[in-house]
DNA sequence: ATGGTCGGTAACCGA
């Protein structure tokens, strides 16, 4: 089982990366996010022709989570119970017996904003339902754009970003608290290289200039820690011409 | 130096 995540930022822009890296790459699962499409131009054929089902819950111009995947999807949720959000930034659905949460969390826009408060507020009310998930799924994966930084080796330069959108202390205690639920952070669970980034901003020449964070995460409930093999970041799409500002990042099972 | 570059959409907003 090989299980991918990545934030292609516009699908419609995008969909040439995606439908080479999935034939090199060839997972099971792949989450995406800012898909920014509308379910009615979802891509669907050709991604079919590619060899791949697809589940979505798209908007325009914003946001956006798909889940593609070998198999079909069962069981698919795009709301929680108790969270009236008209943001598309959640899609779950169980795939070859594995239950797969795929995740837009929001940006936050800066410490103390409106988009700050939603955001924890967001985070909170994902970290009830997956607690809950949690018991119903054994085998449950979930992964994304978190949009948070978990630790200062996650960032290019920690002391500039003190504090700031991406690693502030709340963000970070939420993203432990998601951990404390009884998840690993896959990425974690192996030897990686210093400076593994998953974002660079388009900005400052970002990418080639190493200026990146960590923020795309798979988090592994605990019966699927023994089995995980690998999970490592592919910086190389972002090398393309026209780019996500995101990498695609793995896991692997055996 | 508080900038810069994308994507979507049609003057800016969000990231």
């Amino acid at each position: 089982m090989k299980i991918a995540t990545w934030n292609v930022n516009s699908l419609r822009v995008r969909l040439p990366h995606v439908l080479d890296w999935l034939k090199r790459e060839q997972p099971d699962v792949l989450a995406l996010q800012e898909t920014k499409t509308e379910d009615a131009n979802f891509p669907q054929k050709e991604l079919e022709t590619a060899g791949y089902q697809a589940v979505y819950s798209g908007q325009k111009t914003y946001n956006g989570v798909a889940i593609l995947s070998r198999t079909s999807a069962a069981d698919v949720i795009t709301d929680l119970p108790g969270l009236v959000d008209p943001q598309r930034r959640i899609l779950a659905a169980t795939v070859n017996g594995w239950r797969v949460v795929d995740l837009y969390v929001p940006n936050g826009s800066e410490v103390g904003s409106d988009k700050y408060a939603y955001k924890l507020d967001w985070l909170g009310h994902v970290h009830s339902w997956l607690k809950l998930e949690l018991l119903r799924h054994p085998r449950l994966v979930v992964m994304g754009d978190f949009n948070i930084a978990p630790e200062d080796r996650d960032v290019h330069d920690p002391m500039a970003w003190n504090e700031k959108i991406l690693c502030s202390t709340p963000e970070r205690q939420a993203f432990q608290e998601w951990l404390a639920l009884g998840f690993k952070d896959a990425f974690r669970c192996f030897d990686q290289p210093e400076k593994s980034f998953s974002w660079w901003d388009y900005r400052m020449n970002g990418f080639r200039r190493h200026l990146g964070l960590r923020i795309d995460h798979i988090l592994i409930s605990s019966q699927l820690v023994e089995s995980c093999r690998a999970c490592r970041i592919d910086v190389e799409p972002r090398g393309l011409e026209r780019p996500s500002d995101h990498a695609p990042v793995l896991a692997e099972f055996v």
